[in-house]
DNA sequence: TGCAAAATAGAACGATCGTTCTTTTTTAAT
DNA sequence: ATTAAAAAAGAACGATCGTTCTATTTTGCA
């Protein structure tokens, strides 16, 4: 579509043909549907999306809101690329503003927060979805999946460039600092969601300074970084990728 | 019932009227059952769990295994208390035999991890409870909410025990410590289970020991520890405690 | 304005769920 | 061995689920 650079080249909506309406009906409700879906499902989790209930939420009936996807999986899916599309442009888009180095990885830290333990509704289907179909097979768990690794892959990007920038240390490995990072937000949402820590914002955000710290170019190097075993680290997380997912 | 230190004072099974028989076989069953009930969720969850799925692997009727709880509710707290008794034997009992201060806190970061990426197919319950619970109420939820609230004052009283002995510095809080240690945890359930990333176990190993060099005492210490807002941390897990839950 | 196609609604299906009720089997103490 | 209680089974309930099929409404272009 853009020739911009982007998260993963996933499209989530077919282009229009030439010399026919920009946008059909059908493409409306169907946004709005799976709008809602995602509101749903951030609260009750992918797994627990029903038809029903985004038909009740929608005003219309299960069958209308049915037949715009054809399978509840195929809604599940729909849900999960409306969050990767939104994701990009909050956390990923967002962060590229800024300059290279430590400041876009702060960038991306700090919009990952907001996404994550953001005040009212939203709930991360990247944690939820991960408890709910880490045993399961099938194109909604690659989907969630590669959403995730794509996600995963960039920031771990973003630690290397802080590192040939000269900010971070290159002594240790960029897949055990994205690993620290990712840690972080993910204790984050535990806390401020289930335990209703009021300052689990507060105890990531340290966190992520002292991770910084800790690795900042030229500081002392704790015993034991940049050993082999980490250094083959490598997500496996698409075992049968379906369409394209990460760019280049 | 017996009066070694505990974890918490949660009681599973009422003790036994004297002068009858030790165990009934109505409890020995139960027993059974929570047993493949703490299977079944630990695979599909605590939400996923149906009386139906229970009682086809016990090999009993539907009735049958309903009879001995009530309620479906009522079995989704039993197998929270099942886990908790096995959490704290394998995690917390047996890292109490080590000494006091870091040792301690090693084991029980090691017997955590164990228990997290476990080989077969054990999931933590506590980790996929928290995302299938966190925007409801009741007394599953307070169950569960409980049960972590209390290992995770067990964790940060290691965390003191280890600054007392003067093994870790004093200028960090003992609960951005056990932030950290935990996160590390739920990252390492997350890429083992979910991203099936086979070095994970490495990746959180190597973040503890970062974190152990970090905070050792009299090491360099980060930029910002020690502020007023992290010391009123406070875990407020409990909203509406049902039964006795954290030990003093 | 007419008309085909698209979009939506409505009803019904088989399956599964938690739960209740009734009946049968098993237990455990006399 | 007898017997009352406990344990387990079996059938059925209302509800909800995803899905299918058919009818109705709405759309968008001629």
């Amino acid at each position: 579509m853009t020739d911009r650079k982007t998260l993963s080249k996933v499209e989530s909506v077919p282009a229009p043909e030439a010399g026919r309406r920009v946008l059909i009906k059908g493409q409306q409700t169907k946004a709005v549907i799976v709008q809602a879906a995602l509101g749903l499902a951030s609260q009750i989790g992918l797994d627990g999306l029903s038809i029903g209930a985004v038909a009740e939420v929608t005003g219309m009936s299960k069958s209308g809101v049915f037949a715009h996807f054809g399978s509840r999986e195929e809604l599940q899916i729909s849900v999960i690329r409306e969050y990767h599309d939104r994701f990009e442009a909050e956390v990923f888009y967002a962060a590229m503003q800024k300059p290279r180095g430590v400041p876009r990885l702060q960038a991306m830290f700090d919009n990952w927060m907001v996404q994550t333990s953001a005040e009212i509704d939203s709930g991360c289907i990247y944690i939820s979805g991960a408890v709910e179909f880490h045993d399961r097979t099938g194109p909604v768990r690659d989907a969630l999946a590669s959403s995730v690794a794509t996600w995963l892959t960039a920031l771990r990007r973003a630690v290397e460039l802080a590192q040939a920038s000269g900010q971070l240390s290159h002594e240790a490995d960029a897949h055990q600092i994205a690993f620290e990072i990712h840690s972080l937000i993910l204790a984050l949402h535990y806390e401020a969601r289930f335990l209703r820590n009021p300052v689990a914002t507060e105890l990531a955000r340290r966190g992520f300074s002292n991770i910084l710290a800790r690795y900042a170019a030229g500081s002392t190097t704790p015993s034991s970084v940049k050993t082999g075993a980490a250094k083959s680290a490598k997500l496996v997380a698409v075992p049968k990728p379906r369409r394209k997912t990460i760019s280049d």
